[in-house]
DNA sequence: ATCGAAATTTACAGCGCTGGAATTTTCTTG
DNA sequence: CAAGAAAATTCCAGCGCTGTAAATTTCGAT
């Protein structure tokens, strides 16, 4: 029901190939040739096909993004940094939602089709690197974040650990002494929240400051209701602390409510941080001092891995960090006095 | 370099088309037949060629989803609602952003290639009905929201005038007399703004309020910090007002923060409604009375009738309403005397 | 003019799969 | 057991495009 190649190549005189090396900008076509096969294009309104081109090229200029859940802020904003990236490089991206469970992971990496992509990013959530590496070794794969990651695969992510410590450090340094920790799961806990606990750990250790259990409030599930609960809870129990960071930003501001709700005035009773530097980290009240990834530095870095393993690269895997800053605001603001609106 | 159709029905012994046939689960191949295939495919690890089957069959089972930005939550919402809907026909989604300018628009419903989806769920910001209309007449389309519309293409959205008349009228039932309407553009007003807010003032006159042009708070852009500004300003500047409604739940997340940094109270001095229901009005302090569209609905009705036109159907364009219900929660707490966290 | 090299253009064989018609096999029924 | 109907299977053409290699044209230098 369309125009054809041959269409065109009737249409102007000349052979189908030399339409499709106009079509693709081939640079070996003759300056009249390619007026007369441009305006026979034109003049038809052709556009190519790409099934037929996909399946004579063997490439799609797809790439799968596969993660738990577009309606979590720091993946819409993984999302749109990816795509940038990719369509830089020609690429388009298909999101493909796991909902963070091992099925939804599985659906994804086994897909009984093929060719349906030229590669996959993926962020696992509960996936075992064991599983991830028996899967699928023939899709060329880079693994996104902290969670599991064969060897052989290239994997890029920020240094939670330190950037945990970071983040607990700067409380340390407003003069809090008891800070907690929010927003991990109740069990199983997931690498992310492990290695960002051990970081926070460390910074209290190396304030001479001992990590109290009790100041460590998970949430029911990974969710800012999850945290109102978690967070409230501990408050209603007596948990004494005037400081928290917690997991993730959607944590913190679950935190931020349970704290209000009972009184709490944040930073002056509790300082907070969260982590990934969401849009509305701003325009909470207050607005919060949190863990900025450097997402299109991420992204960047990971489609351009991609690329090189879909154009044969097979090295064994490179395990790269990118960078991150803590971002101040109002819910922990700087040491140095500041106002605080 | 994969296992091909070839190759299974060598190894079974039947001819490739019994192969295919297995493989769609046709029904009239013997149990016999079946097993023997299926062993083959088992054996070989044999996956279809998507790309091989779609130049066969015409069709990609891919359909486009085309909005301003994921990172809105009320988008990235949409997008889930859609995947499961198109997931539950055999479909899938791949995201088209527009960034909400005319130049995204016009690339994604004149992208020069063809053949990539099957069909196209697309949410215009500021295309006008006669251009998009005049683009690409030849894909399947469907229209979602309240955005300008051909009459001869479908389109689902929610009653956006009645839907404010409501949220207002809930703000009156509560003994608010100077209700704002807060978030919308400082000019060139989408039709969203401007048929929420001709509800909005059709509840103040059936109210017999005065509608006040002065208590309409522009937001220099669409987002909660254009939001914190608008309100903010228009408070420093003196406006008066015990009632908000809030084009959007950014808005009124932005408008929330506004208020508290100035020590209004809410609901109490203030009581504010948004519009779409996003996870976060749940947990913001105090959590929104929202609008809340029926997004199953709206993506169940939106997918059918693209799969209806995409197999065909070419009757005049459909308009259909879905649901939506006032959500009421602390931001504008229902009539009857209730507690306030 | 003439010849070899460089630039252009073309012919042709598929990429992997499916639709539809044609064929073969199997099942029913008298 | 034959004949016809139904079920199962196969054949074949081709979806729209591109890679490769071969053919043709053009160009520059003798």
């Amino acid at each position: 029901m369309g125009v054809r190649l041959q269409d065109v190549a009737e249409l102007a005189g000349v052979s189908m190939k030399t339409v499709s090396n106009v079509v693709r900008g081939y640079e070996h076509v003759s300056a009249a040739t390619r007026d007369r096969v441009q305006r026979a294009i034109d003049e038809l309104g052709y556009r190519p096909n790409l099934m037929g081109r996909r399946l004579a090229t063997g490439r799609t200029g797809l790439l799968a993004l596969a993660f738990s859940n577009v309606a979590l802020p720091y993946f819409a904003e993984l999302s749109r940094a990816v795509s940038a990236a990719a369509g830089q490089a020609g690429y388009r991206v298909l999101l493909e939602e796991t909902d963070g469970t091992l099925e939804g992971e599985r659906a994804v990496l086994t897909s009984s089709e093929s060719g349906m992509v030229d590669g996959i990013l993926f962020q696992p959530s509960t996936m075992s690197s064991a599983e991830i590496s028996r899967h699928r070794s023939d899709l060329p794969m880079v693994i996104l974040g902290e969670g599991a990651a064969p060897l052989p695969v290239d994997r890029v992510m920020i240094d939670n650990f330190e950037a945990a410590r970071v983040a607990t450090a700067h409380l340390v340094s407003l003069g809090r002494r008891r800070i907690g920790f929010a927003g991990h799961e109740t069990q199983n806990l997931s690498s992310t929240s492990l290695q960002r606990i051990a970081g926070y750990q460390q910074a209290l250790e190396d304030a001479g400051l001992r990590p109290d259990p009790a100041l460590l409030f998970a949430s029911r599930e990974i969710s800012p209701s999850g945290a109102v609960e978690g967070v409230g809870q501990a408050i209603d129990a007596g948990a004494v602390f005037d400081g928290l960071v917690c997991r993730d930003d959607l944590a913190a501001i679950g935190a931020l409510r349970a704290l209000h709700e009972r009184g709490r005035r944040i930073p002056h009773d509790v300082a907070v941080t969260g982590w990934d530097d969401i849009e509305l980290s701003r325009v909470t009240f207050p607005s919060l001092t949190t863990i900025a990834p450097d997402l299109d530095e991420l992204a960047r870095r990971a489609v351009e891995m991609l690329i090189e393993r879909i154009s044969g690269f097979s090295a064994a895997g490179r395990h790269e960090l990118v960078g991150y800053r803590l971002e101040v605001r109002e819910s922990a603001p700087s040491a140095v006095p500041e106002e605080t609106a």
